[in-house]
DNA sequence: TTTCGTGGTTGACGTGGATCAACGGTCCAT
DNA sequence: ATGGACCGTTGATCCACGTCAACCACGAAA
């Protein structure tokens, strides 16, 4: 069932130097000298189509990955087939963290569309960065980055209602859009209502009538997936300001 | 503001070798002769009363903190005033990671009881974790855990209701409650219904309610603080089998 | 002892979002 | 183009939890 590594991709290996995304994923504020020795760590690249799965909860942690191109969520499975997406992840993001404390995945990871990701092995990224200090510290960083993040979401859902949700959602994907040189107002969802809807702890209808909403009230333009947004201070206005407050 | 240190503070000093919380903190899982070196790791320690911070939102990172003795909650304020406990920490567990990415604290972490920390300067430990391999693989696995605990919260707070979330926080106290040598099944939460609707995402008259409900049931024995579960089983049934199925 | 303040319980009622249900749009594969 | 699978929208109804309010328990201070 895993999926095999086409034969040419030691060809199609690029450098963490000459990656345009060096500016948003581990290499991040590292010295050119530094990132000169990042080559080593990154070993293959791995193509993921979509719907399928990048790894499950329980298969045994070996390597965490960086988004190259396309998108992923994670989730987790209850015993009872609820499903809770814990997050979308966009090129330059990690995955795989959550495997290092038991050294084994604890969620699945599933991509949106069809992705590619940087391979790296977690035994070579411990290694070197003993001797690469700026490593270190990057990595620490981008691990606190993910408990801040998910702190947010935990906020979120313990006190927020849904159309808060939902906003606080739009300008998070606005925000990471624009950080990879997108348009903030315009974007095209990768995710159902459903995903979302479980993401923001919401039913799919409620994501709906939500967006439904925006849109009656000039906030955003709704397409299916496409999404225009076009007053982003009236939608932080409604984070600040809950509906009616006593 | 700050509170200052003890002068007698050097004369405390007890050696992470001879603390007796080993098997829960940051040495979990280090050879002995690892663990003595983390000796010079542990700077200070500091005593925080009750309701008091040990460290706030926006307070810039220098260290990270074991907890010796005692409890905390962290939580994050939203600027309407709302508040969102992201954790309840006891003995072993480690606060302030969440400053690692921004190099300031995002979150305020408060003793629920008088408490002790054991204070680790993060450069030290990024120093230290260069030569002892043992700590930094340790140190990523407490960070890792801290993510896939933050999972856990996000499953709960997105996707099951107000008893099977009590259900959960029930279990999983007594499970920590366990982990130190103290009874599963009876024990003294410190902090308010008001906190444990916070973390739960309910509020406080619903934890109530969950309380009366859960001991007209038979499953526990709620006396204000004190708590005595009569039947784990059912507490773990109720999170599987969620009230009524379609 | 009384008083006061904080925290906890319980009841009555209201509502935000879930649920149930019907229908419409889009993208494929045939 | 046609049928079908999926995804999204919208309306009607329901109910779990929030809200509001009254009261009680306990510990600290006087």
């Amino acid at each position: 069932m895993k999926a095999t590594v086409p034969i040419t991709v030691a060809s199609l290996k690029v450098a963490c130097s000459q990656c345009n995304l060096v500016e948003l994923c581990l290499p991040f504020g590292m010295s050119e000298s530094e990132i000169d020795r990042l080559d080593e760590l990154v070993g293959a690249r791995r193509k993921i189509k979509r719907q399928q799965n990048l790894y499950r909860a329980g298969d045994p942690f070996e390597a965490i990955y960086a988004i190259r191109a396309g998108s992923f969520k994670t989730d987790v499975l209850l015993e009872d087939g609820r499903e809770q997406v814990t997050g979308f992840q966009m090129t330059g993001e990690m995955l795989g963290l959550d495997g290092i404390s038991t050294e084994t995945h604890s969620c699945n990871a599933i991509a949106l569309e069809d992705s590619e990701v940087c391979v790296i092995a977690y035994s070579k990224l411990e290694e070197l960065s003993r001797v690469v200090e700026g490593l270190q510290l990057q990595f620490h960083k981008v691990m606190s980055r993910e408990i801040v993040r998910d702190h947010g979401v935990m906020t979120l859902l313990g006190s927020m209602r849904a159309e808060e949700r939902l906003a606080a959602f739009l300008l998070n994907m606005s925000q990471r859009f624009t950080a990879r040189g997108f348009s903030p107002a315009e974007f095209h969802l990768r995710m159902t209502r459903e995903e979302i809807g479980s993401y923001l702890g919401l039913k799919l209808e409620t994501v709906s009538r939500a967006f439904s909403k925006f849109q009656d009230e000039g906030l955003i333009a709704v397409q299916q997936k496409h999404i225009r947004i076009l007053d982003i201070v009236g939608l932080k206005r409604l984070i600040q300001h809950p509906s009616p407050r006593p």
